[in-house]
DNA sequence: AAAACGGGGGC
DNA sequence: GCCCCAGTTTT
C-alpha cells in the first residue's frame, strides 16, 4: 500500500532524475570543488549575488590568499578590491578575514566539517553552512536557497512559508545521496527555466509534475 | 516578521 | 532609471 508520503517520495525523486538528465550533474563533477577552504570563501561571496560575478571573485582571493592563514593577514582594502564585482563587497571583505581568523585561533587554519561548527563562523548561515558540507565534504545536507525554496513549492513537492520549513520537509522526502545533488540542481532549473519571473514552462523537463504550471 | 546591508547588470 | 538577485544579521 501506497500512502501520501511515499507518492511524493517517489515524485521528488524522480523530477531530480529528470533534472539530473537535464543538467548533466553527476557526482564526480563536484571534483573541482572539493576543498571546503574555497567552497567557503565562494559561498560566502555568492550570498545574493549572480554566478557570474561571484566567480571572478572568488577566484582572485584564492589566487592571491590560498590559505586560511594567508587570508587572516590579508590588509582588508586589498581585499575589498578583489571582490568589489559581488554584491555587498565591504561586509563581505571584512567577512572573509574575520572568518580566516576564526579558522586559524579556533580550528587550526582548517575548515571545521559540522553544522554547528560552521555555524558558529560570522556570517555563516544555515546555507552557506550546508554547502560547505556538501560541496566541500560530501557530507549530506541541504543547501536551501530561494531557488530551491521556490522551485520546491512551485513543483509542489513542499508547500513552505519559509526556508527552514523547506529544509525540514525535504529532508524527510529525499534519501541521502539525493540530498547532496537537489542545491546544485535546482540551481541551476532556477537560472535558466524555473526562474522567478517568467519561467520557461514551454521548455521545462518537468512540466508534467509542477502544480504550477499553467500551459504557457 | 521586517529592515538593513548595498551594487552591478538586465530590461 | 527601475528592479531584481546562490543570505545573514540585527532590530
Amino acid at each position: 500500500m501506497e500512502n501520501g508520503t511515499t507518492k511524493k517520495k517517489r515524485k521528488a525523486v524522480k523530477i531530480l532524475q529528470i533534472l539530473a538528465e537535464r543538467y548533466g550533474t553527476t557526482p564526480w563533477n563536484w571534483h573541482t570543488r572539493r576543498d571546503p577552504f574555497r567552497v567557503l570563501v565562494g559561498t560566502v561571496l555568492s550570498h545574493r549575488t549572480r554566478d557570474e560575478m561571484t566567480d571572478a571573485a572568488a577566484r582572485a582571493v584564492l589566487a592571491r590568499y590560498p590559505t586560511p592563514e594567508s587570508l587572516a593577514e590579508a590588509p582588508v582594502e586589498i581585499l575589498r578590491e578583489l571582490v568589489r564585482p559581488v554584491n555587498f563587497f565591504k561586509t563581505k571583505a571584512g567577512r572573509l578575514k574575520e572568518i580566516a581568523q576564526v579558522l586559524c585561533e579556533r580550528h587550526g587554519g582548517c575548515v571545521p566539517d559540522t553544522m554547528e561548527d560552521l555555524l558558529a563562523l560570522p556570517g555563516v548561515g544555515r546555507k552557506t553552512a550546508a554547502c560547505v558540507l556538501v560541496y566541500g565534504f560530501r557530507i549530506p545536507a541541504l543547501p536551501v536557497d530561494t531557488h530551491v525554496h521556490r522551485i520546491s513549492n512551485r513543483l509542489g513537492v513542499v508547500r513552505t512559508e519559509r526556508g527552514e520549513e523547506t529544509e525540514r520537509e525535504l529532508r524527510d522526502l529525499l534519501p541521502d545521496p539525493w540530498l547532496l545533488l537537489v542545491n546544485e540542481l535546482l540551481v541551476k532549473h532556477g537560472q535558466t527555466i524555473c526562474r522567478p519571473r517568467n519561467p520557461l514552462c514551454s521548455q521545462c523537463p518537468v512540466q508534467e509534475y509542477c502544480d504550477a504550471y499553467g500551459g504557457d
